[in-house]
DNA sequence: GATATTTGACCGGA
DNA sequence: TCCGGTCAAATATC
């Protein structure tokens, strides 16, 4: 078991290498695809390891088709929504395209398609980025203490616009998943917008101080387009706080085991879709038409609207058994672990 | 009860 | 003074 426990906790730090490099490298999908394939092979790795250890009753080839099925994802799809931004010729343009991503980036090492590929065409993903500066040029002094009362704006680190696709189908109120957990704190009328700017920071602004806000609006012109703009950086993935404690082996052996039960409650319940790297990920069970319409609703975290998403990866797929095979009601392996330090931040 | 969202008010910058 | 960004109490959801 301690091969699988490796093989996990190996993943999780490519996973957060990469998270760390994305600045960096965003522009360099061919990277970005090698360092995602590494991950799923940690996974993949533990998967084989399990199996080897228990045999039969590790059977992940249903309900999605076992190694066969891994090995096609990998191939077939991006890990994770984000990444289109990234990797995507107008992320790497750096501006002004006003088409939406219909290709694959040339050099990516695996298969892209457009998000209407897959599923009913919910989300759509990114599809351009519209600018990527500071407005305003670097403070000279430092963060300036909060005073008591008083609320200060803040122009802290790179603002990066982006345009998104909203969903196609369900609830297209919902802006597609961008990979973290984000709260909403505020919604604002826009002079000459027909729709409210909706305001988010992360959702582990307490526990790590992370700064990351973001700013959603609809355009005008086109309700099926969002503009997102990020603001700061997430130092929740940064962090060298050892943050997570790895599930149990029993936790962890359980969650890969595709038992009828289990299959049956991952398709139940509403799962908590984020862990500290602050990836969102897919839901393994493969969600309906009907699914995609009601979920969503109340819970508007960017994580939940990823379950709406048709997105699958065989990474995600094993990590989001691994934490969401607890209880209903937030009761996750990470809702334990975030739960004593991740307070509201109000 | 804990946590997330909503929304009116407040604050700061232009 | 206006407008965008944020706060925080009230409310909703689980």
């Amino acid at each position: 078991m301690d091969e699988v426990l490796a093989q996990i906790s190996e993943g999780f730090r490519l996973a957060g290498e990469l998270m760390s490099e994305l600045p960096a490298t965003q522009n360099d999908p061919g990277y970005l695809a090698s360092r995602c394939l590494a991950i799923a092979d940690a996974y993949s790795a533990a998967v084989r390891a399990l199996q080897a250890r228990h045999g039969a009753s590790v059977d992940v080839a249903t309900p999605f088709g076992g190694e066969g099925y891994l090995q096609q994802q990998q191939h077939h799809r991006p890990p994770l929504d984000f990444l289109r931004v990234c990797c995507s010729p107008e992320a790497a343009a750096g501006a002004g395209a006003s088409t939406f991503l219909a290709a694959p980036p040339p050099s990516a090492s695996y298969a892209w398609a457009p998000s209407d590929a897959y599923g009913a065409g919910t989300s759509g993903g990114p599809v351009r980025r519209v600018s990527s500066s500071s407005r305003s040029p670097p403070s000279p002094s430092p963060v300036q203490p909060r005073q008591p009362g008083g609320r200060r704006r803040r122009e802290n680190g790179e603002k990066v616009t982006v345009m998104v696709a909203a969903q196609r189908t369900g609830n297209t109120d919902l802006p597609p998943d961008d990979g973290y957990t984000w709260r909403k704190y505020g919604q604002k009328d826009i002079l000459g917008s027909r729709y409210p700017r909706s305001y988010y920071r992360c959702t582990h602004k307490n526990y790590y101080g992370c700064e990351a806000k973001k700013k959603v609006q609809r355009l005008d012109d086109d309700p099926f387009t969002y503009e997102v703009t990020y603001c700061g950086n997430h130092s929740c993935l940064t962090s060298t706080t050892p943050l997570l404690t790895l599930p149990t082996a029993t936790a962890a052996a359980a969650a890969v085991t595709n038992s009828p039960a289990n299959a049956d409650r991952q398709q139940q319940q509403p799962l908590s879709t984020s862990i500290h790297l602050g990836i969102s990920w897919p839901t393994m069970a493969p969600a309906t038409a009907s699914q995609f319409a009601g979920v969503g609703e109340g819970r508007t975290s960017a994580a939940t609207a990823a379950r709406d998403s048709t997105d699958h990866f065989p990474v995600a797929d094993l990590a989001d058994v691994m934490f969401n095979s607890g209880s209903s009601g937030g009761s996750s392996i990470l809702d334990g672990i975030f739960s004593s330090h991740d307070r509201r931040d109000n």
